[in-house]
DNA sequence: GGCGGCGATACCCGGCGGGTATCGCCGGCT
DNA sequence: AGCCGGCGATACCCGCCGGGTATCGCCGCC
């Protein structure tokens, strides 16, 4: 099967529609037609039901949506992670949530660059759920994750450190005075609901409170009074004087990880890591 | 980049030699020395130094040789479950070393059997070390797998049974009569070596033992007097009456684990799954 | 200095990937 | 009922690229 059907038939798939999908890859519709019915033949099985008006996965084709997506990754990767294993390059490539990992990152380039050997790392800020899929496609090498938030599947992984978290509000709020509260305290404050992140597929999950995609967003709309969040207490020194962080005792801690794709044999990554797990 | 030109490339660079590597190929030399001009051409680095008399890999062509078989493999899973997902096929392959997992697998199957919407389970029986490719490249579903001994790297897990370790010996030896041993009694028995299993590679790392491979072999050699094997408790039904195990206080434990591809989405893998854990 | 091995180059052919034009089918609108 | 429009399949043509053979250029070694 070549990276090339592979790529058809993904766009197919996803379009359910072959005009579009054909549009979308830049060719005209009958060679994709074409190319789908010969990628059916080889392989022996039928990926597509097409019936008057429209277009339909079988089995077989949902299995090969997601297996192919996966292979394409990894194709993707090995491109690029040669491509940029001329010398002279940015060594690694870090990858970790926008406004996460606060005091940890730098501390963690400090003291990479202080070994021998050491490379130079290139620092990827990205959006919620973005991190796995750039280690999977080869433009990150390693990233650092928050669990239970980010998913792990897959990745090799070193524990960092484990935090609390607070919960930050408007300054001034009546329960900043309280020096701890519990989850109860605040999943249902009136007029301050908790944010919703968009999940790995872009789109954001039902329910009342605004939609955020960065912290600065989310920032501002707790200063203006209109929601607020839960937070790991290393969130802290990202705080203005217009923002207030309350300890939650009883929500679950976070754990930052240092995670990379199980099959890398690189030297570089291998000292990030032992300069990670030594901090 | 292709995944014709990839498998080029990964021939090329097993072999260091073009004309091997087009005659493995099942090509001429000429397309192949052409398809990968163009492929270094396209990527913009060069993967071969050609000097006179020989072919190396440059830092970028070991790159993507190594990135470039995971690719290969994951194309290769795609197409394979693919070609599975026809309604009819068995539902999953097990995959597990020959000779391990005694008891544990038929109660697994039998358990699996009795859910409801328990799909066909094939049985794949393989060598040591063999069992993480099978899953990477599509050829099984999951797989029974042992730690410390089997590298989980890249998949994801359930802990299933732990277990000691004995020693097997011959009937008859001396050693026999004891209740129990330490490692250090057998690491260097007289004329009782350890014997040496294949690595991933398919080759044998340096010692006095015999090489095996199978554990038919095994047991044959401890019989005839020529080795002795440290193993899981589990092995115990399978000696003859040529063969005694003595527990080992000392030796590590084993766990026995389920493990799968963590990008799997598959309903009969995660009833299986939940069978064994229930066991 | 000739020979042999190896990768690169030159050149040719056929198939396949791409295009345009058109068909066949079906659902919906009038 | 009949026409129209949307969509995938088919027919047909062209140019490139993947494959072949023949040969060259280079180098190490008798």
């Amino acid at each position: 099967m070549e990276t090339r059907e592979l790529r058809y038939f993904v766009a197919v798939a996803e379009e359910l529609h072959f005009g579009r999908a054909a549009r979308r890859l830049g060719i005209a519709q009958p060679p994709l037609s074409r190319a789908i019915a010969r990628l059916e033949r080889r392989i022996g099985v039928s990926l597509l039901d097409r019936d008057s008006r429209g277009v339909a996965l079988t089995e077989a084709g949902a299995v090969l949506l997601h297996e192919g997506r996966a292979a394409l990754d990894a194709v993707e990767a090995a491109e690029r992670r040669t491509r940029r294993a001329v010398p002279g390059k940015p060594g690694l490539v870090l990858v970790t949530k926008a406004g996460a990992a606060g005091e940890l990152l730098p501390k963690l380039l400090d003291a990479y660059a202080a070994e021998p050997g050491a490379v130079e790392v290139e620092v990827l800020l990205c959006g919620v759920g973005e991190q796995e899929r750039l280690l999977r496609d080869g433009r990150a090498d390693v990233a650092l994750l928050h669990l239970p938030f980010d998913s792990t599947a897959g990745l090799d992984v070193e524990e960092l450190t484990t935090e609390g978290q607070v919960v930050v509000l408007p300054a001034g709020h009546p329960l900043t005075t309280r020096t701890s509260l519990r989850m109860a305290d605040v999943s249902a404050l009136p007029g301050l609901p908790l944010p919703r992140w968009p999940g790995a597929d872009g789109t954001y999950p039902d329910g009342p409170g605004p939609e955020v995609h960065d912290s600065t967003q989310l920032f501002q709309l707790i200063a203006l009074g209109r929601a607020s969040a839960v937070l790991p207490e290393s969130c802290r020194p990202m705080l203005g004087h217009d923002l207030a962080a309350v300890p939650l005792a009883d929500a679950p801690h976070v754990t930052t990880v240092i995670a990379w794709p199980p099959h890398s044999r690189s030297l570089p990554l291998a000292g990030l890591v032992r300069a990670a797990t030594r901090l």
